[in-house]
DNA sequence: CGTGTAAGGAATTCTGACACG
DNA sequence: CGTGTAAGGAATTCTGACACG
C-alpha cells in the first residue's frame, strides 16, 4: 500500500485546530507563515488545511527564530539552505524509481 | 521535549473525517468499532475524536476482518492477545523508568 | 511586518434514536 | 449484529478586511 510505504511524518492528515495545540501558536500565525511560504500544507476538497508532523516540526523552529526577532523573509531563506540537501535526496530515490520501472518494463514483465 | 519522545505512529491527532478517508470506513462504522472497545481514539476537552496512525492501522484490519465476515466480538479476542506482548514491553519500560527515577533522586540529585 | 479581531458562511462532529434484520 | 440516516446543536475552518504600527 501507498499508505505504508510513506513516513507518518509526511502525511498531510492534521487539521489547523490540533497543529494550534501543539505548536502553541495562534490560528492567525499559522496562516500567515503559509502565506509567506514558510509551511505548505496541503487542502482538501472543500479547501480546509492539512498538517504533517514535519510542519508542526517546522512550525516550532519559525516560532523559536520569531522570538529571537528574526523576520519570517529571512527564516525563509535559511530554511531553503536546509531543505536542499533533503530535495537532492529525494530527486534520487525518484531517479531510482524511474529506473527499476524501467528496468522491470523491459527485462522481466 | 515530550513531543519528540513519542513516535508520530502513536499521537493521538487525526479527526474522524480523515479517518473515514483513509480508510474507507464510513463514520458509523468508526464510532462503532470504538463503541465495541476496538479502537480508543483520545477526545479533546469538547468530546471530538483524535486518532493516531496506528488507530488507522488498526481500522484496515478491522475492515479486512469484517469483510471476511468475523465479528466485532471475535475481532476484539483476536486483538486482545497481539496487543499482550506490546503492553507487557510497555511495563516494563514503565518500571525502568521508575527504576531511573529512583536512583537520579537518591543518588544524583 | 506580524498579529489580533469581528463577520458571515460553509463544513465537521457529536449524541441519541429509529430502521432493518 | 452492524450499519444507514435524519435531527439539532455545538465547534471548526475559511476568506477578506480593518486595525495598529
Amino acid at each position: 500500500m501507498s499508505f505504508e510505504s510513506m513516513p507518518y511524518k509526511d502525511k498531510k492528515v492534521i487539521s489547523i485546530g490540533i497543529v494550534r495545540e501543539l505548536t502553541g501558536l495562534s490560528l492567525r500565525q499559522i496562516r500567515y507563515y503559509e502565506e509567506r511560504k514558510l509551511i505548505f500544507p496541503d487542502r482538501n476538497e472543500k479547501g480546509t488545511r492539512r498538517f504533517s508532523f514535519s510542519d508542526i516540526e517546522k512550525l516550532i523552529e519559525i516560532a523559536n527564530k520569531r522570538e529571537e526577532g528574526v523576520q519570517t523573509q529571512e527564516i525563509r531563506k535559511e530554511m531553503k539552505k536546509e531543505t536542499k540537501p533533503i530535495e537532492k535526496k529525494m530527486l534520487k530515490e525518484m531517479l531510482r524509481g524511474q529506473f527499476n520501472a524501467h528496468f522491470k518494463n523491459n527485462k522481466l514483465m
